[in-house]
DNA sequence: TGCACCGATGTTTTT
DNA sequence: CATCGGTGCA
């Protein structure tokens, strides 16, 4: 039963088996701390732990759903009633069983950052306040910095420190936005990501018997990337374990890379000092790199002063040098990164999966997305603009998110006059001063007082009356029918799919299209059987809290990876390229101003570097594009920091390919790609996905054929029109009659 | 009220 | 360069 053990390392194997009292596990890069967690998990549950007692926070849902995977391998059925998932996630699921005790409905709604941008920006509007100084999405982060650290708006008002800092710097109303901002979450009967933290340790202070509920429940904890928690977070994990104190947390200060959203590096450092009786663990030796990786990391990290003593070494072999590659332009680094992938991988017989890019920010993928598509080389952009936050997929989500509460402000604002119904900013203006006076939501200052209101003219009530109704009818519907069905026919009544769906250009067909995959994504939520809960607020929790690289699946299993060093934290590839090393990039121009802010994204290049298996390429370039312009740049100082006896320098690479422009025009290239990339969660079927090597883009298809579409069936094609991922085919079906489509979008298949 | 156009402004990183 | 918000006209 036990046998499992055996592939475990002497360190490990202690740690696991470690299994009552707090406990700490430093565990360096590449070490085996996923491992140790899942089998210590499996341990617990062999040893007769009910599953159901057992509390594991990861980073992500997917990394979550991966460990159940492996414990399930080991234990079988049982796992699946861990609770298991982010802290987001977890807590907001138990939020929803309690949430009448802190004022809130089941059915709150989860703001997501937009939303919560939105509204700050919409209450620095109404307070009159200049928007060059309070700049909304700064004023918001300040917000969440705040919140983090437990600073209330109403602590903040008693503390002189703070308000003599908004003083000086010029921004003496920050806190009344902060108030303001708060009072109008807890009206719409939302909570941003924040509250989610927030609001459980609220629960748990203010009703001890639902503390003692859960610390009854939770009698074991295991908390992952614990280096990565902030404050809010630390106290959740204080309170819960508190009872039992079986409370096992596994992190590398070396890989603390999230403190602008107030991870707090001190939990970890401070951990046996909130638990003297813990017992420390370490795992140093490395099992995913080579010697010459492991020890460039090594030397980079050394430069840090703030770190735990560790000393990560690896039996592996010594492997190829580090590759530093400079460059004259960020087209340039494009080029030479596809063409490296495409020599490395025809050298040694890999497979692209064996590749990543990453880089610091999202808007570098650029060049690589189009030397690797010149090059027919397919890759996947994780992360950017995530399905979710389209526009067209807020607009549904946002009827859905009204229908079960009326207070939500954000989507009754998205939605009320979207499609146009004649609605305007002076009636809305009216709305907003009235509902106020009522006390009660915008919505519901309609519903109930539309009738017996003098101040809108006739014609502005019955528009607004059918609005209402609209939403009575629907809302009517969310009993009897699914989430499924609701959406068709919110789709339907709000004449949001007639609208999209009149819509020809390439957006609307764009829009369509992501319309469609989303009622699959609906569809597979209501079909799927591990769903328990398949209410609408239930789908919109999922929804809320769901990230792009929560899934995966067999259509992206060999690509190359390209993104940010953040999301490649916890994966690891054979050889991985950390591109755009230079000052004031990486690091970055806003982190250079202290110490602790330039060790930060030393640990973040640490991330990187140990993120490969194989091989590292780096690169930096002399000129980059930023906002349009050419910028010059130097080296990183990363560069220099790593120990020279792990690095080969190459010289000025020369011009790969001289037969495009360095920055081709837009016009000719088109809507940019990347943007339709990303995907809808798990749980979710789709229709195929426009991709860098699937469909017609090199196929030629040509006027006559004979193609099977998935969903519109049988056609002849009747016309070709525009060029490369523009172009679109006219094309007579025999069921739904003609229609364009384009191309890339569309998975056709040629018969005849 | 709705739409088209224009200029300002912004890019760290994300649950 | 790309998006967003504001302005001015129909």
């Amino acid at each position: 039963m036990e046998n499992f053990l055996k592939n475990l390392n002497k360190s490990q194997l202690e740690s696991t088996l470690q299994t009552d009292g707090p406990m700490i596990v430093i565990a360096g890069a590449g070490s085996g701390k996923t491992r140790v967690l899942t089998f210590k998990i499996a341990y617990l549950m062999t040893k007769g732990v009910d599953p159901f007692n057992i509390l594991s926070l990861t980073f992500t849902n997917k990394a979550a759903r991966e460990m159940k995977d492996r414990i399930g391998q080991i234990v079988g059925e049982e796992a699946r009633n861990l609770w298991m998932g982010t802290f987001h996630s977890v807590f907001a699921r138990i939020l929803r069983i309690e949430a009448h005790k802190i004022g809130y409905t089941s059915s709150f709604t989860i703001y997501d950052t937009d939303d919560s941008q939105k509204l700050v920006g919409r209450i620095i509007k109404e307070l009159n306040l200049d928007k060059d100084n309070y700049k909304h999405k700064q004023i918001f982060s300040r917000i969440s910095s705040m919140k983090n650290n437990f600073i209330s708006a109403e602590k903040y008002l008693h503390n002189d420190e703070l308000l003599l800092s908004d003083k000086i710097s010029n921004r003496p109303s920050f806190v009344q936005i902060y108030k303001e901002y708060v009072d109008r979450c807890f009206k719409a009967g939302a909570m941003d990501f924040d509250d989610l933290l927030l609001k459980t340790n609220e629960l748990l202070t203010k009703y001890p018997e639902t503390l003692a509920k859960y610390q009854n429940i939770f009698k074991y904890i295991l908390v992952d990337e614990y280096q990565d928690t902030n404050h809010s977070q630390y106290l959740i994990i204080r309170a819960l374990s508190d009872k039992f104190q079986n409370i096992c947390v596994v992190g590398d200060d070396a890989q603390s890379i999230y403190s602008f959203r107030g991870a707090n590096i001190n939990n970890i450092l401070n951990f046996q000092k909130d638990f003297p009786d813990a017992k420390l663990f370490r795992l140093e030796q490395n099992y995913r790199s080579t010697k010459n990786i492991v020890n460039a990391a090594n030397s980079i990290i050394e430069n840090n002063q703030k770190r735990l003593k560790k000393n990560v070494w690896t039996e592996n072999e010594s492997g190829e040098k580090i590759s530093v590659n400079k460059l004259l332009t960020d087209g340039e680094e494009g080029r030479f990164v596809a063409s490296s992938i495409f020599e490395t991988k025809m050298q040694n017989q890999l497979k692209n999966n064996d590749f990543a890019i990453l880089y610091r920010t999202n808007a570098q993928s650029r060049s690589f997305e189009d030397a690797l598509r010149k090059k027919n080389i397919p890759y996947r952009v994780y992360g950017g603009l995530s399905f979710y936050q389209r526009k067209e997929i807020k607009d549904v989500l946002a009827y859905l998110r009204l229908l079960i509460n009326e207070g939500d402000e954000q989507a009754f604002k998205r939605i009320i006059n979207f499609p146009a119904r004649g609605i305007g900013q002076t009636t809305l203006n009216k709305i907003t001063i009235e509902a106020k006076k009522h006390n009660v939501s915008d919505y519901i200052f309609i519903k109930q007082y539309i009738k017996s209101t003098e101040v809108f003219n006739n014609s502005t009530k019955s528009k607004l009356l059918d609005f209402v109704i609209m939403i009575e009818s629907l809302k009517v519907k969310t009993d009897s029918l699914n989430v499924f069905d609701v959406a068709k026919e919110v789709l339907r009544q709000s004449g949001l799919y007639s609208l999209y769906k009149n819509d020809e250009s390439l957006e609307g067909v764009n829009r369509i299209q992501n319309i469609e995959e989303l009622l699959n994504g609906i569809k597979d939520f209501v079909d799927n059987q591990e769903v328990e809960d398949k209410s609408v607020p239930s789908f919109l929790q999922n929804v809320a809290l769901a990230t792009d690289q929560d899934n995966d699946d067999d259509s992206d299993k060999n690509k190359v990876s390209l993104m940010t060093i953040h999301l490649a934290k916890g994966l690891e590839f054979p050889y991985v390229y950390i591109v755009g090393l230079e000052e004031n990039l990486f690091p970055s121009a806003m982190n250079l101003n202290s110490r602790n802010d330039l060790e930060e994204e030393r640990r973040l290049f640490y991330v990187a570097l140990t993120r490969a298996e194989k091989k590292v390429f780096l690169s930096y370039v002399l000129s980059r594009y930023r906002w349009g312009k050419l910028i010059d740049s130097e080296q990183s100082r990363f560069i220099n920091e790593i120990n020279e006896e792990f690095i080969q320098r190459n010289i000025i690479q020369k011009t790969i390919s001289k037969t495009y422009s360095d920055r081709p025009s837009f016009n000719k290239v088109g809507v940019r790609y990347n943007k339709v990339q990303s995907k809808p969660p798990k749980n979710f079927v789709r229709i195929k996905k426009p991709s860098s090597n699937s469909n017609l883009f090199n196929n030629k298809l040509n006027v006559g054929n004979i193609v099977l579409h998935e969903r519109f069936g049988r056609g002849k094609v009747l016309a070709i029109e525009g060029r490369a991922e523009n172009q679109k085919a006219e094309i007579q079906f025999e069921r739904v009659g003609s229609k364009k489509l384009l191309l890339r979008f569309s998975k056709l298949k040629v018969i005849a």
